[in-house]
DNA sequence: CTGAAAGCGCTTACAG
DNA sequence: CTGAAAGCGCTTACAG
């Protein structure tokens, strides 16, 4: 392997010019600038980025921890983190979580280890430890999607799950429903959980008195958005509308429903989450909530890099709105 | 930052010896090491990785180049990537290269400089000067998704696209289908034009004359899809099958044919490619070609850990089957 | 079992 | 403008 030495060796002058003429210092003759940089190219040379990072203490990388890199909310983000800041030269070193607290751990522990530059993350599993982690490391830190417990002084991209759920809400009351079901993702799901206290609060405020029928799908899929449709009907047949954590239960509840002759939004209006492609196919034409699917990245990105170039040591988090998209799923009882 | 000079001036050993515990070296006393590790823990001491790799000629990372981690396809890899490779200690560095030169070569070259230990990438320029480069580096590769040039000794896990393009056109065939439309996708997709290929010979061999009647999509949407197919009707009205080079453009032909009165599949059958989870909804049932998504990540990690591990300078190429998955887009005409 | 020393490939004052 | 030296935080023979 070819190093600065060998570059110095060849050329009769010191590493120190060699580096010189690498960094374009300016305390260098231009002629040798220009005689090194012909044999560095000659010669295949690369300087060492670890070398350098040793020295300059900084890596040029950030760590991008996400749950399930699979699921398309994530697949976008990863795709604006990396776009917005590889053009200023980081790289992006990414771990995929499966929501396994081990797997969490051993990433954040690693971005130490490896000295990285700076964190966007959506950790499932902030327990004390993670908490007194998170304050003791002194790299900058974003959370995306998740909002840090109160100790933790981080700033944090998310959307507003919470109003979301409630323009849904707000809508199907407007056409006159109360009789409404609610398809709730998993329970692991922090944002399941915030769309879900959107729809509880919604119809407390509205008067409705409990019990307000729930069912809680076993994954996030339409297959477990089929059966909590079925579920839901069992324990209240009469409901008039279903208002669904997010669009691929929306479209398995739809989808259970044509299959059990059940016309929607005939005989029930549905209302879903996310505004996935999807939602638009010319069969479904759902009335979701939209998210500004395409920001959160490129924000995280933008708030971490104002803390990587100290201009901001502690920028505004920011919770992006939501827009309700009406389609033709929901009908108007008044 | 604490380093393993703090901790070996802590308790008056050496460094040497500090390391020696947190590599359990076996050449140190037992209380010795118990005694440092628990300082380590006092002092919230991690080792330095950059340091560490710089002696020992490994970084444990591995290079993940993909075009876009947005489509579905790719998602799905990384996901298996770093699960397979993360469970014995890897991390990955990834890039998104949107299929522009500049990114592609950046982050190749970027891997040299930070001494990642193998690639898997899945490249769209590769030019006399790539592969003079891919020659040279001393890493281990695997291509994903794209065949290298026969100057290239690299290894590759790929679909048998055209296998699984002849597969569609046979089943129509079988099904009495001669005047068959194309729906290719973009001219930069390599896939596309392994498929496109397909689809060609199959008509050849079956006897059918020019001309084919192929509509270029501008993109891979559904969109996209709808466009072609409008073109594809346009240029011959009297075709009574289409086959899209993937499924969103196969659905986006579907939608564009419903808004237009056309019925699927009594007035035209359609073949879709990728088996999306789309295809298999209740208003679409589209028959298509399953790529087995899954294994390819996975599959490329471990040809890379082969290597990795020595086990296997050269290991052999994976080319994976397709299979046709019959649903209810297509009509028999015999 | 332990420590001193060399070295990984660089950068950065410092002296000239 | 240039070079010698120190040092980044480790590991690894080598000697004892």
């Amino acid at each position: 392997m070819v190093t600065i030495k060998n570059i110095a060796k060849e050329l009769g002058v010191s590493v120190s010019t060699v580096s010189r003429a690498i960094n374009n210092h300016p305390d260098i003759n231009y002629d040798t600038k220009q005689e090194i940089l012909e044999t560095i190219k000659r010669l295949n040379y690369t300087p060492n980025a670890l070398a350098r990072s040793m020295i300059q203490k900084k890596t040029y990388t950030i760590g991008l921890m996400v749950p399930d890199i699979t699921d398309l909310y994530f697949s976008a983000i990863a795709h604006d983190v990396e776009e917005v800041l590889s053009e200023v030269g980081y790289q992006i070193i990414y771990g995929n979580t499966g929501r396994n607290p081990e797997k969490e751990k051993n990433f954040l522990f690693n971005s130490l280890a490896r000295k990285m530059d700076g964190l966007i993350v959506t950790p499932d599993f902030v327990d004390d430890d993670m908490i007194k982690w998170f304050q003791q490391i002194e790299i900058p830190v974003v959370f995306l999607r998740r909002r840090p417990p109160a100790e933790l002084n981080i700033p944090f991209v998310d959307v507003d799950h919470y109003k979301g759920a409630c323009q849904a809400m707000n809508y199907l009351h407007s056409l006159g429903h109360t009789n409404i079901g609610f398809i709730r993702m998993p329970e692991y799901s922090f944002t399941g959980l915030e769309r879900y206290m959107g729809f509880k609060d919604s119809q407390e405020q509205k008067g409705i008195a409990p019990p307000y029928h729930v069912a809680i799908a076993e994954g996030k899929g339409m297959e477990d958005g089929a059966r909590a449709m079925e579920q839901l009907l069992e324990m209240n047949p009469d409901l008039t509308a279903v208002f669904a954590g997010n669009d691929q239960l929306a479209i398995g509840a739809m989808e259970w429903m044509e299959r059990n002759g059940i016309k929607v939004p005939e005989q029930i209006s549905i209302v879903g989450f996310d505004n996935l492609e999807l939602a638009n196919l010319h069969w479904v034409q759902l009335t979701t909530v939209a998210q500004p699917c395409q920001d959160m990245g490129r924000k995280a990105a933008l708030l971490l890099l104002d803390m990587l170039n100290e201009k901001n040591e502690r920028p505004d988090s920011e919770i992006l709105a939501t827009s309700l998209v009406v389609r033709r799923s929901c009908k108007s009882l008044v």
